[in-house]
RNA sequence: GGGCCGCUAGCUCAACGGCAGAGCUGUGGACUUUUAAUCCAUAGGUUCGGGGUUCGAGUCCCCGGCGGCCCA
């Protein structure tokens, strides 16, 4: 590679000063002999096995004990012969380094003033003591460069900016001991719900996500393009089409915890990529895959915090134990509207109660129906109050083409969305599973998608083959893991994905 | 898609249309018990980009970019 010094130097000469000096540090080391990157450090302990058993020692106590640790300097207190360091490693332990004149001599002790930053990772060899304030800490005997910074890190006082702490979360994991519980808290979650699952029998399976067809929920999909094929793919919405081919093929209990991607606005509640569990249940239906959806969400919750209570960072607390309060979409709209309304009232009429309370009816969809208006209704009117875990059930046919009949009420399904805190958590069904029935649904939404609605369902011929071999009778669920962080956390959704999609800077 | 707010030093933020500043960070120095250490000295800027008004623009106007909030 033909070096070229001048223009690496006119590199240097365009940063700003503190990168300057950190990248004139490295290089320093390097000529003391020493390196900047070491392929291996020496490391005993982490400082949370210090912590763990050197935790209750008196002031000013000398151990014996001699280890090796690493950390980040996220502090330090330089003093003519002595200096203090903050380390900080992985899971959030801090822990003191101290370099004194008369232990590690006054190279080591000249070079760590002149060489460590804030930001740096360094290992640290010597006696754990505590000191004279009682810090447990270890007196260095030598200390060494893990990883020199050459980016200066942020003031740790001041909360960076929510873009800051997106756009770069390395840093903000870094910074913020929130952000890295917020990864362990996700971690946690899906780990419970993947045990919950296996306790009961489901089989975890990985079902594609480039798709010839999408299909499985209402949603504008990617399209990407196969070379090998010469065809257009899309990246799929859901996997449910698949799951139920699973099912049809025996696996009657069958759960996926995977990345859908849906091709629409982003906001704060929205994500174009985002996890999402579904499971089935073979001879279940919408109120068996109910009773799963809330003991896999509070077995969850026990998970995080050993009782049915979420607490949320900002401290809020609220209980999820017990059986929730189910309701009707019908009964909950009409209870807000004062007035009895059924899947049979007529268009007009609710038109006039939209007008009434400010709903505007959705202008972008020409074939707004009376079914979909009712949802758009309740959307707006009940919702929003809907904070404890609340079982929202029998929703129009019109609006759920994947959804059978009503068991026992004409023009209704058996599907429950699942509201908590005042947004959708989950849904689930009593799915169809006629074919001839799932045939015409399909058909209609086709003629949907040729009027132009972008959202409408594509006929999927292979997946009504599958059908036609018959499909048990079943419950199906879905469920944001997103969303059910935000439950979890009180956070929003960039918060709890690591790394959102953002504009490119 | 619409409305509002924001973008200034590495970070967080000030600055009436009149010399672009502070704190932290950095740099040089003092300090052997610090905990956002302290003290002295000091460096650091394409004020998001482009155009316009003006004797003079970070500030006012227009266009664009990015972000946030609210609404659809």
């Amino acid at each position: 590679m033909p070096e070229q010094p001048s223009a690496a130097a006119a590199a240097d000469e365009d940063l700003p000063e503190q990168m300057r000096i950190r990248r004139e540090k490295r290089a320093r080391l390097l000529a003391d002999g020493g390196d900047a990157y070491p392929v291996a450090v020496q490391r005993t302990h982490s400082l949370a096995d210090l912590r763990t058993h050197f935790g209750d020692l008196p002031v000013d106590t000398a151990t014996g004990e001699h280890v090796g640790v690493t950390g980040r300097v996220i502090f330090v207190r330089n003093t003519g012969k002595l200096c203090f360091a903050t380390l900080r490693e992985g899971d959030g332990t801090e822990l003191q380094a101290m370099l004194s004149l008369d232990r590690a001599g006054a190279d080591a002790l000249e070079s760590w003033k002149r060489l460590v930053d804030l930001g740096d990772i360094v290992a640290v060899e010597g006696e754990v003591i505590t000191s004279k304030r009682g810090e447990l800490s270890v007196l260095a005997n030598r200390w060494e460069m893990a990883a020199k910074a050459l980016r200066p890190l942020p003031v740790s006082h001041k909360p960076m900016s929510e873009e800051a702490r997106v756009r770069q979360r390395y840093v903000d994991l870094i910074m913020r001991p929130q952000a890295r519980e917020t990864v362990r808290t996700r971690a946690t979650a899906v780990r419970a719900l993947r045990e919950s699952f296996q306790r009961r029998g489901f089989v975890e399976v990985e079902t594609p996500m480039l798709q010839l067809l999408h299909g499985g929920a209402a949603a504008r999909p990617f399209v990407t393009h196969a070379n090998a094929l010469d065809i257009d793919l899309y990246l799929r919405i859901a996997p449910e089409l698949y799951l139920k081919r699973c099912v049809v093929g025996g696996i009657e209990r069958v759960f996926e915890i995977n990345r859908n991607f849906r091709n629409e606005g982003l906001d704060s509640s929205h994500s174009p990529e985002f996890a999402m569990l579904e499971a089935y249940e073979a001879y279940g239906d919408y109120n068996t895959i109910g009773t799963l959806t809330r003991e896999l969400i509070q077995e969850a919750v026990y998970a995080l915090s050993g009782s049915h209570v979420v607490r949320h960072q900002d401290g809020t607390e609220f209980d999820v134990g017990g059986e929730w309060q189910q309701v009707t979409l019908f009964g909950a709209l009409s209870e807000a509207l004062g007035e009895e309304v059924t899947v049979a009232t007529p268009m007009a009429t609710l038109l006039g109660y939209a007008d009434k309370h400010d709903v505007a009816a959705d202008p972008i969809v020409g074939h707004l129906g009376p079914g979909k208006l009712a949802e758009e209704l309740f959307e707006a009117l009940v919702v929003p109050k809907l904070r404890a875990p609340t079982f929202v059930r029998d929703y129009p046919e019109e609006t759920s083409p994947l959804v059978r009949a009503h068991r026992a009420e004409l023009g209704l399904t058996e599907k429950w969305d699942l509201y908590v805190l005042g947004f959708e958590l989950a849904t689930g069904y009593s799915e169809l599973v006629d074919p001839v029935v799932q045939r015409e649904r399909f058909v209609a939404q086709s003629l949907l998608a040729a009027k132009g609605d972008p959202d409408a369902m594509r006929l999927d011929e292979d997946y009504l083959r599958a059908m036609e071999h018959g499909m048990p009778p079943m419950g199906g669920m879905g469920m944001g893991i997103d969303r059910l962080m935000m439950a979890l956390t009180g956070l929003g959704i960039r918060e709890t994905i690591l790394f959102p999609l953002v504009r490119p800077e």
